[in-house]
DNA sequence: CATGAATGAGTCTTCATTCAT
DNA sequence: CATGAATGAAGACTCATTCAT
């Protein structure tokens, strides 16, 4: 029977070579050894170095999606719901913020495959949701799901970027970044 | 003496493949043949692939630089300022959409050197004189002119990779991003 | 105590994959799934891979001598006895193909071991004790035993091939090949 | 502009490699070392090491041809033309015993490609017009092509085993052999 | 100066072998 | 005894770099 702490090892490691060095830069041994697993074990679990990038890229999607598209409470209104999105997104990216510029870097990858893709369709089902609720209460322009996404991962991943020099998003920051960004999409008052 | 019209042409193809499938997977012979140039003169040029990276790094920045930094007029408020500095840097990602991934999925690259943090400090530089010129007049909060970078730095990322998909940044998301983005630094009034 | 059974389907299951494949393409795990045993069950009976052709190899060769150099009947003349074996040879290579071929291609390998080469030389010595025989009786040339069983051999690797093409060796070519095969040993008449 | 030396080189060392140890057993440097050129120079010749045995065995296979059906003498009967055949191909095992060993070992090898094939059937071709021939001038038993190379190269196989052995083929053994395939395709007079 | 054939260090991947279950 | 997950040494192949033309 296989291990599944093997696979999950093998995806932290892999992380962290990948988002240090770049998926090509990263050789399969040192990958290994940051996982303490030999080199044979990852090929067990993934057929090739791109699948394991695919599988690595896949799930950290599918974790920030799980973090960002959770349901709403039931009284949220739709700045409500922009709000904790946006929040939910600078939680994601300061608890594993390896992760975060993995994401940042990685997604045009080559290797990103149909998991992947899905997994951003699902994410702009999710800002699609948001947009059309908001248009249809009329406090939010029109707007495709996609300049939603990038609109706040955009703004995400600059902060990230300030953190990886100034070690931590300042929280007053995200704050301001969040009227900013709703400033951007709400319909002119 | 060289031929600068090689540098440039290598330059191009540095730029076409480095940006599509990443600094490690771009092969030299590749290069040459995107540059129409025979594999010895890259290296007549550039000592090592490494060298050509950085040099092409620092190449765009510099011209980023130049275009985003250009003098504002004499009767501009920080307000205008802001609002021209990000015009110009949504110009240049529409002027050169390739360059404008190759720096925003490079510019933590292994290979990028000094000149690069060079162009980097200079790109702070000038919006630290924009902050500080800002919270002089008393309508910008204090802000680390890291931050500033960030801020419109990761925004106009987020519409790159929108554009990719969508082909175009549309000019009102364009306009409604400044807004959005003075609303960000400016004190609340 | 090792179950015999096992050692027999580990046999089978190595001479059609080495057959298929050749010895150094055939992975001990492909062997084992043709064999219906897991990967270590085969080094419960075989030390290593070599130590498996090696068993493989003398096992068929002893098999083959068996066939070839039973006992002839006591009336038997040497060219009886010379045309009985030939018969045994084209039977054993119409009854087990797949280890005629074997033995045609790995005769030479570098597992060859000791077995092996007690059983090259007891097939020598039933030939040396045939061309001998008709030696004294006059009817055979003088003749060293390797260049009678290369002569009986590469013919009927010969047929053999034909028969991998063909799916059978016509029995009037095995027949005319026995005659023929006489005529190159008989002393002329 | 490549060098045409190299590649022979690289062709002789591989028949010395592969020969001596089996296609897979032969490691690429290996190889390189054996044709005194560094192991890339070897794939800027051939895209794969089955390329190259695939390369090998046609280049020696139309070299056995062209040495084996080169025109009969105008005055030849199908007999004389059949002495011929078979001398020339003794002469062939003679001058090149490597690459008789190694195409008595390989022809049916996995990396055999259609120029390997249109070898064999180059080969047939002549067969059956010599088969015909004596067919048509009554000389000779009906026989497929095949039959009739598989009986002179089985023949020849197992001769160069035996050299292989002690060293070198007896002429007295090959005219003796000649004689004997005659009968074995001549109709009984 | 430009060229591209040659080089060999380094990469991904396979597979014989081991050993805990 | 049987099993198959884990191991890491070894192999095929790539590609940055050199240098003779």
């Amino acid at each position: 029977m296989i291990a599944l702490g093997k696979r999950l090892k093998i995806l932290d490691g892999a992380l962290a070579v990948f988002e240090a060095k770049g998926f090509h830069a990263a050789a399969v041994p040192e990958i290994a050894a940051a996982s303490s697993v030999a080199v044979g074990t990852i090929y067990r679990h993934f057929p090739t170095k791109e699948a394991l990038g695919e599988a690595l890229l896949a799930a950290w999607q599918e974790r920030f999606n799980a973090d960002v598209l959770a349901p709403y409470p039931a009284t949220a209104t739709p700045r409500a719901a922009l709000r904790l999105t946006w929040r939910r997104m600078a939680g994601f990216a300061r608890s594993f913020p390896a992760a975060q510029r993995f994401l940042d870097l990685h997604h045009h990858a080559s290797y990103a495959g149909p998991a992947s893709a899905a997994a951003e369709a699902a994410l702009h089902q999710g800002m699609r949701e948001l947009a059309d609720w908001g248009r249809r209460q009329g406090v939010m322009k029109p707007l495709p799901p996609e300049a939603l996404t990038a609109l706040l991962r955009g703004s995400l991943a600059g902060l990230a970027r300030y953190a990886a020099v100034a070690g931590v998003i300042p929280q007053t920051l995200i704050d301001d970044m969040e009227d900013c960004l709703w400033n951007a999409v709400a319909t002119r008052t």
